[in-house]
DNA sequence: GATTAATTTCTCGTTTGTGTGACATTTTAA
DNA sequence: TTAAAATGTCACACAAACGAGAAATTAATC
């Protein structure tokens, strides 16, 4: 195979059922340049496709996040690191939430994506609380806020990128400051 | 009928539609708490329910938003009852962007969706460069990125409510602080 | 309470999506 | 050049979603 078809696929899946949960596994395939039976060789169902996607997202997502926040310096620059990384995973990113606050996620089960989401989700809270404390961002916000707000931030880089709508250049930076400036920075 | 059906399905649709395109007719019509047979009867096929869907949204969101834009008075201060009014919107001021930048929606055909949406797009982004203009917001930043972070701290705002992960009360207060913040108020 | 409208229930046929087997074709690598 | 691996094609069984008709039930109105 020229590229590794089963990853194209993951990705493929990843960018559909993030705006659509139950498009059919045709548009998949279709869109992945596979047909539908090459797609159910490597995965038996939807199912065993939606960890793939899971285990893919948590993989590098999970991963990049966890090392800008292990990657000292100065906090603020710490921060702007992390959002950089989140916009990177793209897409990946608007999923891994979505995935976690589906209707149908079991938070009490014993899950590797679920916990992999809430060590991210704990380590993200305490970091804000901490730079909240030095005082180098608002407390007028909650941590709570300032994390869904910094999902918004990478959901809007995101899609601006997607339709096109802003240079592919100032997207990272546009979103910094319009993140770094939204929380008081 | 003890409240209208028919706008029950249409913003129940609207909500389950938003974060699943494909969702079944059947799950529209339980969690509106009727028969899809019922559903039927007011909407003939999925399209026309998504047309109905379409048009309430014009309606009340579009309507909503060129209603704060036309309220004389401080320019900050009509921004601010801009943001309000799309959080108010909710989820259905979200459905607008999708269903207008999905992929089977066709910009060119006359569709009256379309040109509610463009036109209220065109307004704000006029309105935007006005506030440039005037240096009340930063110049840093494009018009058509302000425009993509005012629908993320929308997006932002519904999500942190639906969550239920921010108190109610405090949604709005914290979604103007990091919006105005954010583009240089 | 009778009348009318709205809704449910049950049913049916049709369409669309899913999972799999057998076999042909292409691609890759020895 | 050839064997193996990957992918495509066709066909099938099955389940789920869809759309609609007819009768029964419930709610609203007078």
């Amino acid at each position: 195979m020229l590229v590794d078809t089963k990853q194209r696929i993951v990705d493929t899946a990843i960018a559909i059922f993030n705006d659509d949960q139950s498009a059919s596994l045709e548009r998949v395939a279709e869109k992945a340049s596979v047909t539908r039976r090459t797609l159910h060789r490597y995965f038996k169902d939807r199912r065993e496709l939606l960890a793939a996607c899971s285990k893919d997202i948590r993989k590098r997502c999970s991963e990049a996040i966890t090392a800008a926040l292990d990657n000292p310096g100065d906090p603020a620059w710490q921060l702007e690191q992390l959002l950089y990384a989140a916009i990177d995973c793209g897409v990946k990113y608007a999923f891994f939430h979505k995935l976690h606050h589906s209707e149908d996620h079991d938070h009490r089960s014993a899950n590797d994506d679920c916990a992999a989401y809430e060590a991210m989700h704990r380590r993200f809270l305490q970091f804000i609380v901490h730079l909240q404390e030095q005082a180098i961002i608002t407390k007028h916000l909650t941590a709570e806020w300032i994390y869904c707000f910094f999902s918004g931030v990478v959901n809007t880089a995101v899609s601006a990128d997607s339709t096109g709508a802003v240079a592919r250049l100032s997207q990272k930076q546009f979103a910094w400051f319009s993140f770094s400036k939204g929380i008081g920075i």
